[in-house]
DNA sequence: GTCTATAACGAGATAGAC
DNA sequence: GTCTATCTCGTTATAGAC
């Protein structure tokens, strides 16, 4: 390997991926070094050095999960082509990470925002302002396009499909049934599309 | 006063409300006994009096708001007729709750939902299935009265409206602004009385 | 890079005086 | 009912050897 410097080694990237298991199970203030530590085989104090202390691992794990989000906000972009396929591959991307009873990861700090400190505050709020600002430009296109169809503001129906699709994450895992996520999100999605669904039923009542 | 028993005291109920006001801030895994003791200028050995442990604590807190909630919705029963008012008068409880930067105590929980006592847990459950029962009721009658259109079956509406609520939650406390919240709520319940709007607008748009 | 050892503090909890 | 005192354990963090 040609990297070597503190947070961005290969044992840097497993402690990252041990932690951030850990916090979208049991949240921010639910894990401890120790247990990341238990779980690696080594010491805690081996983790201070990939890592100075607890804030800068939790401002580690926001940055490459906000990363690997926009990367798969990227793939979607590609591998799609109307806004409602876009729609439905987004909350895919929840569905995914609900598998194996994680809770987003920054849904979860979203919950202990105000224990947080200021800099993993800040990249919470950045993480959410970025997926808005994809799903506003991915929510007015579909208008334009005619796959979708809503009345307000882009800008507010992606409100809507954050919090909808965070709050069903956080309201179906307790219940370990992913089915009451998916459940949340179509109906979410069908009503976004409904305009065209109602034109369609109309038809088919008056045919 | 007669009631002098364990968890039942006028001291009782001061201590459930600074340990309620901190868990809807902070989280459960956010505030100890020595906030709620420092706050009430007691000490912490005055509050394993009156509730024995941390999980007993959590459980009187669960029971206590899940008894206020239902007989909030009570009253919405008897305060307002149609279905759509019913719901407004719904979202106003976690707007209400919203002001003072509070979470849902279960919204908040179930983000803690894999650290928490196995009592607790039972009773973050029984929250969550009183709210979509009685959502479920409000939905349907709405359906038959005509105040309310959607597709789905009136129970998986009421997950998304549960779900989407407790989500403008969590994702409009970090920003502080209330206006998020609302802005998401309105585009819900616009949604839900979105067939009767597209009439409309229908109308509108041919006369 | 990882270890041992330990410091320094806070958490939940209990015993027993008042 | 509330207190003082204490216990035990977990948590974050650091120093310094290997």
């Amino acid at each position: 390997m040609s990297v070597n410097e503190r947070g961005n080694s290969e044992s840097a990237a497993r402690i990252l991926d041990v932690a951030e298991r850990l916090l979208q199970l049991r949240g921010f203030n639910g894990f401890s070094y120790a247990d990341v530590a238990a779980e690696l085989n080594v010491t805690k104090a081996s983790l201070h050095y990939h890592f100075s202390g607890k804030a800068e691992l939790g401002e580690a794990l926001i940055k490459r999960y906000a990363r690997r989000f926009a990367e798969a906000l990227a793939v979607i972009e590609e591998d799609t082509t109307d806004a409602h396929t876009k729609l439905e591959a987004y909350a895919a991307l929840y569905a995914e990470v609900l598998r194996g009873q994680r809770m987003c990861l920054c849904g979860m700090l979203a919950a202990e925002y105000q224990t947080l400190p200021p800099a993993m505050q800040a990249a919470v709020i950045q993480f959410f302002d970025e997926n808005e600002a994809w799903l506003e430009r991915v929510l007015e296109r579909g208008r334009a396009e005619g796959t979708l169809g809503f009345g307000e503001p882009a800008r507010e129906a992606a409100h809507l499909v954050v919090s909808a699709l965070q709050g069903a994450m956080l309201t179906s895992r307790p219940y370990g049934e992913i089915s009451r996520f998916q459940t949340a999100a179509d109906v979410l999605l069908s009503s976004l599309a409904r305009p065209a669904a109602v034109a369609q039923s109309a038809r088919g009542a008056t045919a």
